[in-house]
DNA sequence: CTAGGATATATGCAAATGCATATAACTTAC
DNA sequence: GTAAGTTATATGCATTTGCATATATCCTAG
């Protein structure tokens, strides 16, 4: 492998193990008894839009397959913490947003988790390596992004 | 949220979406119609072992509850790819290695993936900046471990 | 306005996962 | 040497996931 593909695989690597570290270390946290990251996940992505969204636009930004995303709303929505709504503009589509009980769980979880992040992250960086790595991962994320418009025309 | 904690929130979250946006992107590719990437991920695990290594260090490797890498290993044997032999220093515990079959489809499956990496890494950063994500990522990997450590002590 | 195709979401089903716990083997104190 | 405690892995079971595909709605050409 030359070197520049070494390098890209090397600290393509970094990233996943330091992922997962965190993960690991974020999941022992006792943040997760009334909602799982899973499902935390969801409600913060739903938490960060003022209009309802639809689903395929939340699996967009949620790492899920649709049918395990369109299983896991209905399990929200259950529990009152989701919304969903036929689109009246569409009526194949649903429109999804967070109940108040959801925006309350979002925040009460979000809250405790915002916490051990923050002493985890904080631990580790001091404030310039904090924003460097969020320079280099907007980076990457806007690449991709780009990348898949490219493909998409 | 004060300053401090919001940046470190703010960089975690960056990173997550990037691994995410990566995954996404790497699981697209067209390379895991014989081994998944939950399982490349043990067989690369193990492949960057000399020595076989016990279940429970595989554990500590690769992000999956233990009963269900106990599982995936045991698929894993039975389709030729990993062996498995209690230790003989300690029956309670078990040493796994890649066959010569495991070794040669890491190798296979490795090859088609990391050109995948590596394209899609050059396409976002140079060579300097996977350097320095590579630096930050490895620093919050090895701090966390050490806090693993204090708290093991 | 209707047939054929496209798009958004949901469902059937097999497989993978996690939690709790069982089993097996080691260790230590007596 | 053995009972009590500990550690390493495996299993039972309910839940979640993904893949393939069904269903429902929309769009477009004629």
């Amino acid at each position: 492998m030359p070197g520049r593909a070494r390098l890209a695989n090397e600290s393509w690597e970094s990233l996943l193990t330091a992922h997962a570290e965190m993960m690991r270390q974020l999941a022992g946290e006792d943040v997760w008894c009334e909602v799982s990251r899973t499902e935390y996940d969801v409600l913060y992505t739903l938490s960060k839009c003022r209009q309802p969204i639809r689903l395929g636009e939340l699996n967009r930004r949620v790492l899920l397959s649709q049918p395990a995303l369109s299983r896991m709303v209905d399990r929200l929505v259950e529990r009152g913490l989701v919304r969903r709504e036929t689109d009246p503009s569409d009526a194949r589509g649903v429109l999804l947003g967070l109940t108040e009980a959801g925006r309350g769980q979002q925040r009460s979880t979000g809250r405790a988790h915002a916490m051990n992040v923050a002493r985890t992250m904080t631990a580790a960086f001091d404030d310039d390596e904090m924003r460097q790595l969020m320079t280099l991962c907007r980076k990457l994320t806007v690449e991709r992004e780009a990348a898949i418009a490219r493909a998409g025309a």
